[in-house]
DNA sequence: TAGAAGCGAGAGCACTGCTCTCGCCATCAC
DNA sequence: GTGATGGCGAGAGCAGTGCTCTCGCTTCTA
């Protein structure tokens, strides 16, 4: 981002930093599809067409609210992550799915906006998304990167046939990621990438039923662990 | 449901048919957040008001909707599971997997409304949504239940601490499903459930990216292999 | 200091969910 | 058969939405 400089340019950005705070409040207030730009606009106590200079259409202003949200929650698991020492492979991975179920439950609608059903009509802009919306991946390929380079992997029993087209994907994703983990392990962590989240939805989106988990933080806890199983780690 | 008697309650069931049917066709090409009352009255060639003497309100034609979608999800799932033998544990829970994604790619907009994001503002009354949306999880209960009582569950390598508040959560689904399945298995099992709905939801809602998995099918098959593994069956 | 550019206000358009009233007509009790 | 009941659709109307346009005021720039 480049610096405000003249006392307009500073203005503009301090304007637009309140209009993602009050975007995110209505957010977890309303949720998603009830954000409005005049509501948002009422409560910056300006009329509605001047939201307008700052955003260019709601979709414009729900794109300022994921990218802040995938922000919010790449810094958590970057922070928790690196209080783990970077031999404990298995310590790092069970902190960063914990950041992310605190930060989902700490945030459920702006979770919602980015890992619930798309908003209808909304396309996020990959420019803007794509860098911070693959932060917690890539956290986790780190860890899978370091346990394989340590060869603190665990081998599987029976090892997975791996068909040519997905071989290919996978050769795709080790250069993308810059990860020399073999097929085998590239396929566990993904299943413990979308796992992951499978459980933390579950959780957010009330899946589960009303009366079915009360000790919802034990239950994730064992689901952790026996992820951390899955992928060999 | 009771049946229809005389002209005029047939009429009222058709009319409420063709409502959800055109409501199922809206939510697909529109969204959820999208579907509109209005729109509807329009396809079905009738003033908006005339809706709300067959729907109290617009979330009540979404419940139509959701219990709709339950019921064709449960529908195939049942179906498919019904195909395989009942000693081919590991076949039916294969089978109950890839019918979920089936249905979940061919009608992604009603995947979005039962197992995304909750519809803001929107909360499905449970006396009409909760039986028809535990038919899979009754389903996967099932296989789990009959697995274990011919003893084809493998053991885990190290048997897992069950704190007592969980522990007493699992006792009562353990009631609630009628099943005698010990503690280690329910928990897979159910990491089994949100981490299937997991990989659904990351490939219908694009969570994977726009370029990262062509081979789509073999990765979820090497996905449900991976689970049954962890589940032990 | 004059022109350019940014900004907020207000009116307006087309849309939404939902309510109310008003007639029409099928159904039902007698 | 006849009169009362009640379901039904049409239409008007209210409050809200996203978004566009124009009009002045202010601030910055050359």
């Amino acid at each position: 981002m480049s610096q405000a400089h003249t006392p307009r340019e500073r203005a503009r950005a301090r304007t637009l930093e309140d209009i993602t705070r009050i975007g995110r409040r209505h957010l977890a207030t309303e949720g998603a599809a009830a954000l409005s730009v005049r509501a948002v606009a009422r409560d910056l106590g300006v009329v509605s067409s001047a939201i307008y200079r700052y955003v260019r259409s709601r979709d414009d202003l729900l794109t300022l609210l994921v990218v802040d949200g995938y922000d919010e929650l790449g810094d958590l698991v970057d922070q928790r992550a690196g209080k783990v020492p970077h031999d404990d492979h298995r310590g790092r991975f069970l902190a960063i799915g914990r950041a992310v179920r605190e930060w989902a439950l700490r945030e459920p609608a702006t979770y919602a906006l980015l890992f619930g059903s798309p908003v209808p009509g909304y396309q996020a802009p990959a420019d803007r998304t794509t860098g911070p919306g693959t932060r917690v991946i890539a956290a986790l390929v780190q860890v899978w990167e370091e346990a394989h380079a340590a060869g603190a992997v665990r081998d599987p029993e029976a090892p997975m046939r791996v068909p040519r087209k997905l071989a290919a994907d996978l050769k795709r994703i080790r250069k993308d990621f810059a990860t020399t983990a073999p097929d085998e392990l590239v396929l566990r962590g993904v299943l413990s990438w979308a796992a992951l989240f499978g459980c933390v939805s579950f959780e957010v989106f009330g899946q589960y039923g009303p009366d079915t988990f009360h000790a919802a933080d034990e239950l994730f806890e064992r689901q952790l662990q026996l992820l951390a199983d899955t992928t060999g780690i």
